[in-house]
DNA sequence: TCGACGTATCTACGTTCTTCGATATATTGA
DNA sequence: TCAATATATCGAAGAACGTAGATACGTCGA
């Protein structure tokens, strides 16, 4: 999709949905933000990094999840790129963390009330 | 897609991101929530609503989105079904508003912070 | 009554998405 | 060095999605 080679940062490049002048590519960045999250297995897998309030390993994602081990991969890309969440290599093991300042600004994002990112 | 009759209301079964323990259920329905969102189309549509504040006649949308007729309609009542869109009828004319409460709780469910919906 | 207009639905087409098996790569421990 | 493990990527199948033309329905004004 992306052939330029230059990386859309969706998180701050997003503006509220209240903003006076939303261009089209800011549309776009907004809805790729929340499409991170328009899948159920993304939600919970957000949820779980959340409550767990530490890294936690892609390995331990799998069970919970129910979901097999490609997809999971496949899931914590989606949202790794979205910028909700981080990945960090410890090894053989991946760990994600949750992105807590992205995952604020997307609710900043649906604040009627903020003017400005 | 619903065939037993019972509505879903995402908006109102929906948990934040941090709930302790997020059910299948409300996944599915925190999911459909931000996925109502995840076109780019719709992130305009109701941007359009947020900044008029007041009802917009769907044929005034029409032209602002750059879309037929069919797909602003096909849009809107994604956005309706979400809950996050109410659509008036006004003799032939449909007018769109947006629901901030709906919006709002859109926010607080991305929002960490939250404890409860 | 009739034509114009606004809207929803039907249908179809191409694209994207979700999922998983198979496979490749890399790291660890023996 | 070798087997086991964790992860990413590839490829494929089925489902869901975005889009718009054709069409049907209802409302308005003449």
């Amino acid at each position: 999709m992306n052939t330029t080679g230059e990386r859309l940062e969706p998180v701050t490049c997003c503006a509220p949905l209240a903003a006076p002048a939303l261009s089209e590519q800011e549309a776009k960045a907004t809805a790729e933000l929340f499409r991170a999250l328009g899948d159920p297995a993304r939600v919970r897998l957000v949820n779980l990094l959340a409550t767990a309030g530490e890294p936690v390993c892609m390995c331990e994602l799998i069970e919970p999840l129910g979901l097999a081990q490609p997809t999971v991969s496949h899931h914590a890309k989606k949202l790794v790129e979205a910028g909700l969440v981080e990945r960090e290599q410890r090894g053989k093991w991946a760990y994600l963390s949750l992105q807590r300042e992205a995952v604020e600004k997307l609710a900043a994002v649906a604040d009627l009330k903020e003017v400005c990112c």
